[in-house]
DNA sequence: CGTACTAGTTATAACTTCTAACATACGCAT
DNA sequence: ATGCGTATGTTAGAAGTTATAACTAGTACG
């Protein structure tokens, strides 16, 4: 309880932790890139930075944690690239969504080890969705939703039974203009990129012989011209 | 090389391998409907069955080789249930594609270990379809084709530029008769149902509190409305 | 009835995660 | 400038994993 400051604060090392927990995410997500999270191994990652073994547990409380913080940082870099891709003026407000459709598949197919990662139960252990991974996905609900908002907020009011529960939910992200209609649209958007994406990256279209290009076109114009609500 | 009847073969000793494997198996699902494919411990299966570590390798090559064969049987069971779901004379092929939906998806929560262990890239290190998991996965998409052929054999002929690949893909799998239309649409079928899926047992739709059964209502119906080609 | 093959065993190597106990070195406040 | 205290790194080790090797016992089949 003295007055001295401690490592989570900005001294200088607290800089130096912070950096370090970059470089092992760093070679982390190498070691992840090639062999899937089976393959992310501390020792190993400890190996490659040089220092032995249970170092890395001054950083990370286990290898969970490394992991969930992984997690995060996907769901924001996701978040990123959908926001940078949208970002800006757009004359047609579709063009804006197609551009959306676009930017999230091209991230994960640019990543595809890192898009997995999203969607496996963190911890299993734990429940699914520990705050902090509610969060992280949540903003990358946002940049649907934003889209979505710009396109036809003079669409159908909805009645449906959804209404109440989406109405609360914008509400509780502090949205409370959003109406209903577009959160149904940006879980629509979201499951339907999600599934595609998803086969895509695992290979089922490729055993197949087809590319999905056309079935993302389609889905997203189908969602355009025949919104659901 | 003599005449001799090996293990493979029908025989008793083959009959009590094929026993073994099975309950194997069995012990190996339970241990994976708690803790999810990473406490899926050969050791720990091998404890519970009463024998001493190394006999399960008598039995499966390695630990991938026992996922390998969980997966098949996984998407074997799923189209079993979605089979049964959708068997039988039906006056509205409407309600049979709806009956399909809900089949898929009560599969798949009432096993999410089993439905995870679907779309997880089987063996990482190696081709993410190899051949028997391909073709397990071909039984699922059958399923739909059939159904979907039922519905609208009157669709639009399509002219995308889908048609080629996709009437194909129909050839190969000995349905020349299948239109490229059907193909499309149980693909987009396919996704939009695994999205959803997906989303659902991940509990990202329950971590906003709400229920997505209008959801999988909504994809359906615009399915049979505004059918994708 | 004997042979050849199978199914089990133990021992062992090379990993893994993670804890404990200990040494060092460095930043911060005095 | 100097020393305290914390953070960081080290080694040792426990308990677990996959997987191989070498060996033993049993049994189905010709």
């Amino acid at each position: 309880m003295d007055g001295r400051a401690h490592a989570g604060g900005p001294g200088l090392r607290g800089r130096f932790r912070a950096q370090v927990r970059d470089e092992i995410k760093q070679v982390a997500l190498r070691q992840l890139a090639d062999g899937g999270p089976q393959a992310l191994s501390l020792n190993a990652v400890a190996k490659v930075l040089g220092v032995s073994g249970p170092a890395l547990y001054r950083y990370f409380a286990n290898r969970d944690a490394l992991l969930t913080d992984l997690v995060v940082d996907a769901y924001r870099d996701l978040a990123a690239a959908c926001e940078a891709a949208t970002a800006g003026a757009w004359k047609d407000p579709a063009d804006r969504l197609r551009a959306l459709a676009k930017a999230y598949r091209a991230w994960a197919l640019e990543e595809p080890h890192r898009y997995r990662l999203l969607f496996r139960a963190p911890l299993y252990g734990y429940d699914a969705h520990s705050e902090p991974l509610v969060q992280a996905s949540q903003i990358a609900m946002n940049v649907a939703v934003e889209v979505l908002e710009g396109i036809a907020a003079e669409g159908p009011v909805a009645g449906g039974e959804l209404e109440a529960p989406l109405a609360e939910w914008a509400a509780g992200r502090g949205m409370p203009g959003a109406a209903a209609v577009i959160a149904v649209r940006a879980t629509t958007l979201w499951a339907r990129l999600h599934g595609l994406v998803s086969l895509e990256i695992e290979g089922n279209f490729a055993s197949m012989g087809l590319d999905p290009t056309p079935l993302y076109e389609g889905e997203i114009t189908n969602l355009l011209t025949t919104p659901p609500a």
